[in-house]
DNA sequence: GCAGATTATGTTACCGCTAACATCGCATGA
DNA sequence: TCATGCGATGTTAGCGGTAACATAATCTGC
């Protein structure tokens, strides 16, 4: 390859930085149209073997690298998706971003990852951005969104897929579950356990506010008393659950049935408990929600709900890469949750 | 917008699948030429604030997206960097992640993340499929690569900054610690402590078994004692810092101080060791790394090793950007470890 | 053996933007 | 008053590919 950068320095250096082998470089040398070049390499079943072979060799002893933004200008297909989410530190969003990406990577698609945090506002502007870069499809996080964003998506004519929400109305596909029968499930499996107290630390965060919802109308549904209610900062940290048990533990009179908002919050609560002497589960039973390593690998390990966050985000890929092939949008796909009874309850 | 978004219908739209305003339909508008609304777009400066004015009135009110893929093409900088790294699950990288895409994001770069997970080759095929989106710099793990794709980065001429790792011969900026330093850093806070039996538990990867190193020679060129050695599968979570402990308590006669390659390894340990009647810390003192919310969450907390992630982050974004803007690379550039002191030891 | 279909390759004309250079108008100072 | 310089804007020519169409070569079946 010494030989032939030396002649690059003289021919394709010349404009920029870059010692750029062109699709015409490779062209010249395999005694081809460039257009025969791009087939090779996108539509291979249309070249002649023997052609390819030759293109091919050309290839490899020009180092050539296909230079994908002039491919994506002229095609108009970017070949590359845009992920939005609030945050990669939890188990909730990495797992299915890493299973989103790996998906796409297999199809020849790239993943450009935006963190938009809890804040107000965060979202739109980073959506407005990652447009610019005309991304073949979007992934974002939740399911509710600004008018004007709204306009700006239907505008953009991009496939757009939203996970880890419910909602009547997705945006484009939707791949998530139902957060308020999720709550309400945990309320029925601590009501099924003969529990009459709850209680509920759960973060500032619209699906984390569903699966409040949905546990205290369920418990306020059939009677039942919840003695203490606490929303916590988002993302919700270990710290953040011990200072809310806390927070709520003058009103734990009798055996009480906590849902925490995470698995973090859940096995800070339980360690705040613990300290102060109350015993988990007799006084106390806790349930967290994520099924993250914690709850399994700590001892015992705590009850949670688990979801299937890996699988969330093939789903995604798998449905908006069938988007982006022209398939119709299936609207909503939600996903079961199941409830893990651990030592905690 | 509706009444602009009719009129597109007949033009922009005419070609492709994308309601896309272009720069030209902005000039129209304003009455100025393209170059002028490019000029208002990336150098602001140089146009008259009148002009600046009816251009960016057209362009809200075309509702004018740029494309960023013609921009690039043509300028040949793609305002993208991507960040190569073998996972997020774990905060060691998504910490890093965070900050990096932050402050390129503030500097009106994009991040594209490609996850190269532990396997062999993984890596080398991903830098080569991102090489083709012309990236403007590179985020690497670690510092070891094979020699074609050392030769593949330089024909790039890509700037590239490599984190958590060290090495002497970086392949362009370095933003790292000294990970065998940091391994006899611990075995010296042991020592200093009395302790004359160690074990580790460490996790293959080249930079866990850097620390590994540094700390069994440490250990030995004190003529003390290394009674267990495991090597756990990399990445290492709880459950193998459990089945770890479990493994090599039968070598554990004596006091004994065990270094883990995570605190998921150490969290791991200590709670099998609890659950088998191993007093933390009388009869077994343990140390973790990375310092995770779980160090100090835990009760009680466990002692660890802090190396700041978000820090390596923002220093290697701040560096790149340097070097894209044409300053030297500083070659390498070391960040500190502290030995945070809880209860475990 | 030849029309018509099929396959393999080439040619042309962009994709939407910006670097580089050209031009224009106006303030400045002698 | 006019050469000079400078800031503001316009013009030209690509960036490196690929869609769409054109053409040449080969294959069908009767």
């Amino acid at each position: 390859m010494a030989r032939i950068k030396e002649t690059q320095e003289v021919t394709s250096r010349a404009r920029g930085p870059f010692a750029s082998v062109k699709i015409t470089d490779v062209a010249a040398l395999a005694g081809v149209a460039p257009m025969t070049v791009s087939r090779v390499l996108n539509t291979p079943d249309r070249v002649s073997a023997l052609t390819a072979a030759r293109v091919k060799a050309a290839i490899e002893q020009l180092g050539y690298v296909p230079n994908l933004i002039a491919g994506g200008l002229s095609s108009r297909r970017s070949r590359m998706i845009a992920a939005v989410v609030p945050t990669i530190a939890s188990p909730m969003f990495n797992e299915p971003v890493r299973t989103f990406t790996e998906t796409f990577g297999a199809a020849g698609y790239h993943v450009m990852l935006a963190l938009s945090g809890y804040g107000e506002g965060g979202e739109d502007s980073l959506i407005r951005a990652v447009l610019a870069r005309r991304p073949d499809g979007l992934l974002l996080t939740g399911a509710h969104r600004s008018p004007a964003i709204q306009a700006l998506l239907a505008d953009a004519r991009v496939p757009v897929v939203e996970i880890w929400d419910n909602s009547d109305r997705p945006t484009d596909v939707l791949v998530g579950f139902d957060h308020e029968a999720l709550g309400a499930a945990v309320a029925d499996f601590f009501i099924a356990d003969g529990h009459t107290h709850f209680a509920i630390l759960s973060a500032r965060d619209p699906r984390a506010g569903a699966r409040r919802h949905g546990f205290v109308s369920r418990v306020r549904a059939c009677g039942l008393a919840l003695v203490a209610e606490r929303i916590l900062n988002a993302p919700s940290l270990i710290e953040d659950g011990r200072q809310g048990l806390r927070d709520i533990a003058p009103l734990l009179g009798q055996r009480t049935a906590l849902f925490g908002s995470s698995d973090l919050v859940a096995f800070g609560a339980i360690t705040e408990a613990r300290m102060r002497g109350l015993a988990v589960p007799e006084q106390l039973a806790v349930c967290g929600f994520g099924d993250f390593e914690l709850s399994r690998g700590s001892e015992p390990g705590f009850s949670t709900v688990r979801v299937d966050g890996a699988e969330i985000g093939r789903i995604a890929a798998e449905q908006l890469l069938a988007r982006i092939n022209g398939a119709a949008s299936p609207g909503r796909v939600l996903l079961p949750f199941t409830i893990i009874p651990r030592g905690s309850t």
